[in-house]
RNA sequence: GGGCCCGUAGCUCAGAUGGAUAGAGCAGGGGAUUUCUAAUCCCCAGGUCGGAGGUUCGAGUCCUCCCGGGCCCGCCA
């Protein structure tokens, strides 16, 4: 709609002044007196043709009042204000109500390639509720982007190669010897696990399912028969790093069990929020393609490696970053950052025209030493995108729910799911903007009410089913056959503010898209589910006059195409009854 | 000490590249149901946009300083 509003006023100031400004606005004014739209063109026109913009903006209104898309322009004080004619605004409903959820799409992507990377949690435990939070941003980003038209590969990024997973496998082992009283005689292994272990529940249990399968095999020296045991026992999920395993050693097969394991229940969790990625990238691979190495020896070429202290550093600090960082440390392993570096520039050959990183917010200090990189590399920058998600409180009752990584409990992604279902999760995830913490409360989202703002849109949805139903059953007739040319009997100027907020909407989801900001949709949802209520309970529709009645059975037939590509848009269902 | 984010109604938060009298939901007060779903709606009240300067026709929005809160600052991931 601005769009179009905007080439209108380009061509009129060309034909009248030929002049061609350019960073004019077109806006929605808050006061509806001063129309649908308006724009500030006159102001940025007075300086070189050395009039006044009230002077402007009135030629400029005379000349476009010709259009028959406006019922009136008025210039107000340099602003130039547009209402919509009627004749208009019904023309374009019935193209919204023909086309369906098309009729919101554009081809902004025109089919260029995009990565969105998130999650990429370790390996090491179940997901909480941060990473829950980042699975929906990611997630709700990749479906506006596919909607407008670009090639989305989601991708998770799996960390199996640094000490974390060594760690995972050195908490399980230790487990399992507890269950035979034999962690004393470990003293290394008793050592790093109070340090460092992982602490969970979930470590005893895949300590205890190993204890089943395998009995004492841990302990002795029987190895071999340990590996063949599991990888001939019944696991509801693949062994394809058991299966890989190189070096025989008791908690190297701990932390490649666990990591099947791990792997298994984080694929599980996601698809309990309807997220499922196209690639899993094993962080693992880059190194056995030798590709850290690679790259590495790329950035010397380039001078911007040194050794010190015997260790390898990037000058990340000529590059834009507040100080150097070391990619291999002096005793000869790579940090965590070498194998990012080759990772992105393996995002950079798979020919992605963008690629969109979701990062927990503690990463942020990350940022700038991965733009160095890209700089050393003469990658674009605008070529990486990376949006933070900061943290999610839970409270129950008022009282928050505490975790503690420490003693190993935490809220559970898949708890929370189990608590209040998928819809709720993924609906509350987008209820802020993702830069700043969030606090969920549990027993809202239980509520049955308009307090619950997922409730709140999907009863708007269900109520629109629902006269859609008594109507085919009061008069036997699909509301699907109603010709859209009982639009022109639309009438009233609550009906009319509908329509226009409803048109509006093209420009909203554009805009949430190209500003990455998927929470925008939530309230554009929670806004247009209040206005139809709103409408609902002052407008009966059935049993009026044939014209109204079908003019206003439309309306809501094009209200509810929008609360369901909102839905989608989001990955909440949309019930046609509740 | 340095960096990033934040500070808007009692609470939780929206406010696109600066635009006209700053918005919504909850909580509080008052009302609406012979109905197509009251799982809903309407009205009222509530503000020095943390503070002080600056930039300009115009600042919640941009700049500087200060106050307050969160996160980060490792040869961890």
């Amino acid at each position: 709609m601005k769009e179009v509003l905007r080439e209108k006023v380009e061509k009129a100031i060309e034909e009248l002044y030929r002049e061609k400004p350019e960073g004019f606005k077109i806006e929605k004014p808050k006061e509806e007196k001063f129309g649908d739209y308006s724009t500030n063109a006159a102001f940025l026109l007075a300086k070189p043709l050395r009039k006044s913009p009230s002077v402007i903006a009135e030629e400029l209104s005379r000349f476009l009042a010709e259009d028959s898309m406006f019922e009136k322009i008025s210039p107000e004080r340099g602003f130039i204000n547009f209402s919509l004619s009627k004749d208009f605004l019904i023309k374009e409903l019935e193209s919204l109500i023909t086309e369906g959820e098309d009729y919101f799409r554009e081809d902004l992507g025109k089919g260029r390639k995009v990565q969105v990377e998130f999650v990429s949690a370790n390996p090491t435990g179940p997901l909480h509720l941060g990473h829950g939070r980042g699975a929906v941003v990611g997630d709700t980003i990749s479906r506006l982007l596919e909607f407008y038209n670009y090639e989305v590969v989601r991708e998770f990024y799996i960390n199996d190669a640094g000490r974390q997973v060594y760690v995972l496998g050195v908490s399980i082992f230790y487990r399992y010897l507890q269950l035979f009283g034999k962690e004393r005689e470990y003293p290394e292994i008793e050592k790093l696990f109070e340090e460092e272990g992982y602490k969970g529940e979930y470590v005893k249990e895949l300590a205890v399912t190993l204890k089943e399968v395998l009995g004492e095999a841990l302990l002795g020296q029987s190895l071999e028969e340990a590996l063949e045991k599991l990888l001939s026992a019944d696991f509801p999920f693949e062994l394809n790093y058991l299966n890989r395993l190189e070096e025989l050693d008791s908690v190297k097969l701990c932390s490649s069990f666990g990591l099947d394991a791990m792997l298994h229940e984080i694929k599980r969790d996601l698809e309990g929020i309807g997220i499922d990625f196209d690639v899993w990238f094993s962080e693992r691979s880059l190194y056995e393609r030798g590709l850290v190495e690679e790259l590495i020896e790329k950035l010397k070429e380039k001078g911007y490696i040194y050794e010190s202290e015997g260790a390898v550093w990037l000058k990340a600090s000529e590059l834009g970053d507040d100080k150097d960082r070391v990619v291999r440390k002096s005793d000869g392993s790579y940090t965590y950052f070498a194998s990012d570096i080759a990772y992105h520039y393996e995002k950079f050959r798979r020919e992605f025209d963008r690629v969109i990183n979701v990062w927990g917010a503690d990463h942020h200090g990350y940022i700038p030493r991965l733009k160095a990189v890209l700089k050393a590399l003469e990658i674009p920058e605008e070529w990486l995108e990376v949006y933070l998600i900061q943290m999610v409180r839970l409270f129950k009752g008022g009282k928050e729910v505490k975790m503690s990584k420490r003693a190993g409990n935490f809220v559970t992604l898949s708890s929370l799911v189990e608590e209040i279902g998928q819809d709720a999760v993924r609906f509350v995830f987008l209820t802020k903007r993702s830069d700043t913490p969030l606090d969920v409360d549990v027993n809202r989202l239980k509520e049955k009410s308009s307090d619950n703002p997922v409730f709140y849109v999907q009863y708007a949805h269900a109520r629109i089913s629902g006269v859609f139903r008594e109507y085919e059953k009061r008069y036997s007739e699909s509301v699907e056959n109603i010709p859209v040319d009982f639009l022109k009997h639309l009438w009233e100027e609550a009906e009319f503010k509908l329509v226009k907020k409803l048109l509006g909407m093209k420009d909203e989801l554009v805009s949430a898209t190209l500003k990455r900001e998927p929470h925008a949709i939530t309230y554009l949802l929670i806004e247009t589910a209040g206005l139809f209520h709103n409408y609902y309970n002052h407008h009966r529709i059935l049993g009026m006059d044939e014209e109204v009645m079908k003019s206003r059975l439309l309306l809501l037939k094009a209200l509810r195409i929008f609360i369901k590509l909102g839905l989608k848009l989001i990955g909440v269902n949309a019930p046609d009854r509740m």
